[in-house]
DNA sequence: CGCTCCCTTGAAGCTATTCAAGTTGAGTGG
DNA sequence: CCACTCAACTTGAATAGCTTCAAGGGAGCG
């Protein structure tokens, strides 16, 4: 019954046995998307949310001159574009990067799970929230860390992520990415990223394979680029916020929003 | 009664007489920050959301090495930290950059005006999207413009925010950046910056002064960085988005829910 | 008046890009 | 099963872009 999207939302704020059937209900449409295929395109207008379920995709935009911008990369569990609904068009595309199933949401539905179950909708919360915090961290990195030490906090990043879900294994992870697909993340050029790649080669930190990086050992490579998975929110250092919030808040908003609008019900007689 | 904060909201979003009055309320309280202090520092455990009425500030992450990379620059009526509210502590510091005048208001209160009122809850929404769209252009002009257009772009976002809230005028602005803030903003050295500038300035697209950029003519940068300032959603564009969704949500919403789940009151007897 | 912070200047050196070939590997059709 | 093909990876050399180091000038502030 419960998928990774529940479960990853379920990561960060308690949900009820009612929310988790209610997500996983709403996930429950699917489509199957090849590789190198966009899910949603730039431009569209947003009428479904996309909910990663296996595979591996990437959010991105389209350059003047033909190349691209990896904003982010998407593992099983992730909202594609959760948030978009209020836009007038999509502001980025959402790539397939490997064989993908994907869950189809309208925002109709997203809008009421967020209006009726506070629970659900602090999930959505922090998703955006993680969501900035890891464009930040990019950020942060593409400024000031060296190129291979950022090309290995990137991976520990994805790696982390796929750990969270269950998807990648404690010691060993393989990642099936492109050198170009880091090109265009990284914001560095092919053939850089290739000699980056070929230093931490050197140095034992990863394996190179057609369209696939392997970390046979993470710690070390966490350790090389000083990773410190913080700002992904996936430990429970943040507790308090769960227990404050689910049961209290649910109770509070309905009270309130019926002090607001009157009673559900009976308004409708 | 309504300050700029309640008019950049209301860019986005149609408040009704009483939402602005809830905000206005909200944002009385208000506090003085001299240039270089810091708003919220780092790890601050968040209590209040800070609002910026007036001056000039940054939000930005110190890093190991001393150094910090600024984020995002605030300009009046933004919101420092609106949706840090459900974190354990803040991820990151603001500062003054001139003289600022700073509300505090509550989380409680956000929270509570979220709940009660839709229309703020979708500004606040707004507010969210619109820091990430931003952080996203960043990141794709890091990557792939050249460091001139970069700055120029730069320039050209924090100049259309600023006419946005009518702190700026139409043909001529005067910005108060040092390079070493460009350089933070960046992530390019400060002698780049410098010389990044002096091109600039030979071009007669700007001029420097002390901790000063003024830009002459503001149309003329736009041409030469090709600014598009459709990402910060400042204009009607997305008017659709304003008239179908505050009361009609609410409503439909409402009657949504009640087909997928059943009446709510009665389900608990 | 002197201090400090910021902007300015020059030169040397590293980092990343570009251009131009090759090589390898997976998938395809004969 | 083998040749063919295309995409991805590999290599090297030349160049542009950015950084670092070092040091001098100018504006504002006490």
């Amino acid at each position: 019954m419960t998928n990774l999207f529940v479960r990853k939302l379920g990561l960060r704020v308690t949900l009820s046995e009612e929310d988790k059937k209610a997500l996983a209900d709403a996930t429950r449409s699917t489509m199957k998307i090849a590789p190198g295929q966009d899910v949603v395109s730039e431009g569209d207008r947003p009428e479904f949310a996309h909910i990663l379920l296996d595979g591996f995709a990437c959010r991105y935009r389209g350059l003047e001159d033909g190349g691209r911008t990896i904003l982010a990369y998407l593992v099983p569990g992730d909202g594609c574009d959760l948030h978009a609904s209020i836009l007038p068009r999509m502001p980025h595309s959402i790539a397939a990067l490997t064989h993908c199933v994907i869950a189809q949401i309208p925002y109709r539905t997203i809008k009421e799970l967020a209006a009726y179950k506070p629970n659900i909708y602090l999930a959505l919360w922090w998703s955006i929230i993680v969501d900035e915090a890891m464009l930040q961290e990019l950020l942060v990195g593409l400024g000031r860390r060296s190129a291979s030490k950022q090309v290995a906090h990137f991976l520990c990043e994805v790696i982390t992520r796929l750990q969270a879900v269950g998807v990648a294994s404690e010691n060993e992870a393989r990642l099936h990415i492109s050198q170009a697909e880091l090109a265009d993340t990284a914001g560095l050029s092919l053939m850089h990223i290739y000699r980056v790649l070929a230093d931490l080669k050197k140095s034992n930190l990863i394996k190179v394979g057609q369209k696939t990086i392997i970390v046979p050992d993470i710690s070390i490579l966490k350790r090389f680029c000083g990773f410190d998975p913080g700002y992904l929110y996936l430990t429970d250092d943040h507790a308090f916020t769960k227990s404050e919030s689910p049961a209290a808040l649910s109770e509070a908003t309905k009270a309130q929003y019926e002090a607001r609008f009157g009673p559900r019900m009976s308004s409708t007689p």
